[in-house]
DNA sequence: CGGCGCATGTAACTTGTTACATGATTCC
DNA sequence: GGAATCATGTAACAAGTTACATGCGCCG
């Protein structure tokens, strides 16, 4: 039931490019990080167990000056493996925005606290929305078109406009919670 | 650093009212699914951890004809964790669509398959949208203003923008697809 | 020669889910 | 009488994070 996604995040980007496990981290970092994370804790053990099962393959790259890395390209039965989680239904998502849980609960605490924390959520989704809007512009100014470009920006359109969703409400919630900070400062 | 989220939840809606954990578990379940949720195997063990730390007392309910259940309050130094949470700055967000990862990688399985999984996950986002309208008529209906209504109200504000947006989304993506499919198809 | 980025890995830990066990009450 | 809901709990497991250990190569 559970089935581990962390392989499949791994199958998907070496479909794309043989990769180091380090590069595969910055990728996910860097293009993924507004819906998906994973850490070395998880993806060293995965690399290990895909190559085991025969869905990826290992090469030492050691030439010339460079010290060892291990790059890891998919098989055959990896593609299939990859294909196979792609039809399967499951798709499960979890949120967990503690923010909400704080601003739920303000009435209980210091106010401006949470205000000041709602002001550190806006400028984090500013900036995931302005790194979302750089990787746009990248993508769409390469002339030849790569495969999966539009399938990406696709991906990229549903950060923009989660993220303008979030941006628009963090705004008006600060502002209500400082009216209701000075409002309540009357009484 | 990490400090586990479910005591404070717990915390948070004993502040309300007192509660069992069966009850607190469903209001989780109806109130904030769309940004949290909480297991009987995290919970329980919770409601054991703060009771010996002082933070809720537990009273065993078993009066009349109802068979025993456990009955939670919180404590004046449940209260002061509570409050202590609320100036904490941590505030971390997790987010993990695993629709996402399947629409970039897309291209290398059967397009059908993650079509049908977005209008999956299109219906799951409308039904969310029609439960959070649903919250959000009941709560502005009542006449004499429980204190955190406006609070709670904005809490839903930010569900409904985000639900709104992924439905936005959704269409055109789904419409995209099949764009994609039939253009392929004629190849 | 010090710091940063590249690079690999693991052990200990925390967190969270699932399946199971149990049984009362309520409503049809 | 049977299904749904109320109600509590745990054990086994799966998932995920963090801190640490190690060391090369490059730039200034």
């Amino acid at each position: 039931m559970s089935e581990n996604r962390t392989r499949y995040v791994i199958l998907g980007l070496l479909t794309e490019e043989n990769l180091t496990g380090y590069e595969l981290k910055k990728i996910i970092e860097l293009r993924f990080s507004f819906f998906w994370s994973e850490s070395y804790g998880q993806l060293y053990p995965a690399f290990k167990a895909l190559t085991e099962e025969g869905l990826v393959t290992a090469k030492n790259q050691e030439g010339e000056s460079r010290r060892a890395k291990t790059v890891y390209s998919i098989t055959e039965k990896g593609r299939e493996a990859l294909a196979g989680w792609l039809r399967e239904p499951s798709c499960k998502e979890s949120v967990r925005l503690e923010i909400l849980l704080k601003l739920y609960f303000s009435r209980y605490g210091d106010v401006n606290a949470v205000t000041e924390q709602l002001e550190a959520f806006f400028a984090e989704h500013q900036r995931q929305l302005y790194m979302l809007n750089l990787f746009e512009t990248e993508l769409s100014g390469i002339e030849e078109e790569h495969a999966n470009h539009r399938d990406i920006l696709r991906v990229i359109d549903c950060g923009q406009k989660v993220n303008r969703a979030y941006l628009d409400w963090c705004s008006e919630t600060i502002a209500y919670l400082k009216g209701r900070d000075s409002h309540e400062a009357e009484n």
